[in-house]
DNA sequence: GAGTGGTCTAGACCACTGT
DNA sequence: CAGTGGTCTAGACCACTCC
């Protein structure tokens, strides 16, 4: 006689159809039976066999859509980001021809997609700044901010995609007017190239990496499921006189994103 | 008159309380009114109490307790890891007296904590590479490996902490009789000194980040709260001849961890 | 023993999806 | 229209914590 089995159903249950998924008996895409149909064959109420499948939907392993039924989710692709190569790319770009400038911007960079294959989108607006924000550019509290944000689809997939907000100091910004008009993007060369047309360089970048569940806004953009988390990236760039130029946050459906970052070391003295 | 909220009532209710909690007026700490309480006040059945208090759980913002109640969650003072920094300082510790060498270690260097606070454990282990590990090292599956685990905590609180396991090729380790017994742990300078005394010197390395739901194991480990993700990172390094000389996992609790990698950008050419 | 959260039942109505 | 998942009720018993 084996041991009796102490979990709460719900978790057996959970873990009966975790096993399915994981041998293959329930592949990707694939649709569980409904619910009422599991408390059949169980012998559980509905309210238990929900249980189970909100366990599997926090194991990120099922997507339940309404009037539809329960599917097997896809194991998603992770997006890798090279942010040290990319950052160094795009600085790079500036000084080639536009035909070239033109051809590509950092997500297709990243992902390995074209131009054509996505949709961008770019919304300036002007915001004063608020303590977080103050701080990191060293300017008071309240100064005016130029606010843009980014959103990148792929237009194939309804697939969730990126979406950043970018800080520079309205005045500075301001040297040049055509920065400050969002139908000019996507800019040819992006914001190293924008900036280098009010006679600013980017020395150093700083990366901060976060990861914490979705704000009820990214929800909505991102379109994640319930129990996902995000990637949440805050890009510092500071100039050659050592001033912060940008501040811009980043925000990736972690289950899909990557992020590497390679590392070269001094050598060691000669001895 | 008002617009109807549409909203299910267990999200308003969630909502409520994450407004009570933002202003303050739920400190951290604090327990909230009990479910029957709740529900009661609200005229709501226990069951959509109970929706909108696990709502609250995915928010991070509660810890629901046994026997006990309901507690507004302190929020956690995330872990900077400046790995790049990191690095560079655990290579070049290499070269300095054992003395100096023997006082502090990686995580102290991290967290800001002292040595004689932190509880350190190590345990080494022979296994067969497997498919995943033998790609990154580059030798055939199966060949014997050095596995070391590492796993660090705080001694004054329960804390959680910082779980890793390190991988070398056990022919490669074995130069150095003295790198195969974990009783010589912690060593005093590190893998890096480690590496040195069979003539290993990294040249760099590379840090693949990844957020994900914890293992059953790591749940453990950790003691993450239910819904709680990890910071998963593979740390590949490679030595001044190409070699990839370790392969090293380590899991962080994503909620009180954040990353920070400071990128130099090359000048652009004098024109 | 009283009170808490965790599990569970047996219903009900709803919004949404397909045919 | 029937079937799906989403919401909701009004109960019940349990394990656990604290007094």
């Amino acid at each position: 006689m084996t041991e009796r089995d102490w979990r709460p159903r719900y978790v057996q249950l959970a873990e009966e159809l975790r096993e399915k998924i994981d041998r293959g008996e329930l592949a990707a895409g694939a649709l569980l039976p409904s619910e009422p149909e599991l408390a059949a064959q169980t012998g559980m109420s509905r309210t238990s066999v929900r249980n189970a499948l909100r366990q599997l939907r926090e194991w990120g392993l099922v997507r339940a859509e309404q009037g539809r039924g329960t599917y097997v989710r896809a194991r998603k692709v992770r997006v890798t980001r090279r942010n040290i190569e990319r950052y160094q790319w795009e600085k790079d770009r500036v000084h080639q021809p536009e035909e070239v400038r033109r051809q590509s911007g950092g997500t297709e960079h990243d992902t390995g997609l074209e131009v054509h294959q996505l949709q961008f989108h770019a919304k300036y607006s002007t915001v004063d700044a608020n303590e977080d924000i103050a701080n990191v550019l060293s300017v008071p509290v309240g100064t005016k901010l130029l606010r843009r944000m980014y959103w990148t689809s792929a237009k194939s997939e309804d697939a969730p995609l990126s979406m950043s907000v970018s800080y520079l100091v309205h005045e500075v910004a301001a040297q040049n007017p055509a920065l400050l008009d969002d139908s000019n993007e996507p800019w040819p060369g992006g914001t190293h190239h924008q900036l280098s047309t009010i006679g600013v360089e980017v020395d150093h970048v700083s990366d901060r990496v976060v990861a914490r569940p979705p704000s009820p806004n990214e929800v909505e953009v991102l379109r994640t499921e319930a129990g996902d988390w995000v990637l949440a990236i805050r890009k510092v760039s500071t100039d050659v006189n050592g001033r912060v130029v940008e501040v811009a946050d980043a925000v990736y459906p972690a289950d899909r994103t990557e992020l590497v970052y390679g590392i070269q070391l001094k050598p060691w003295d000669k001895k």
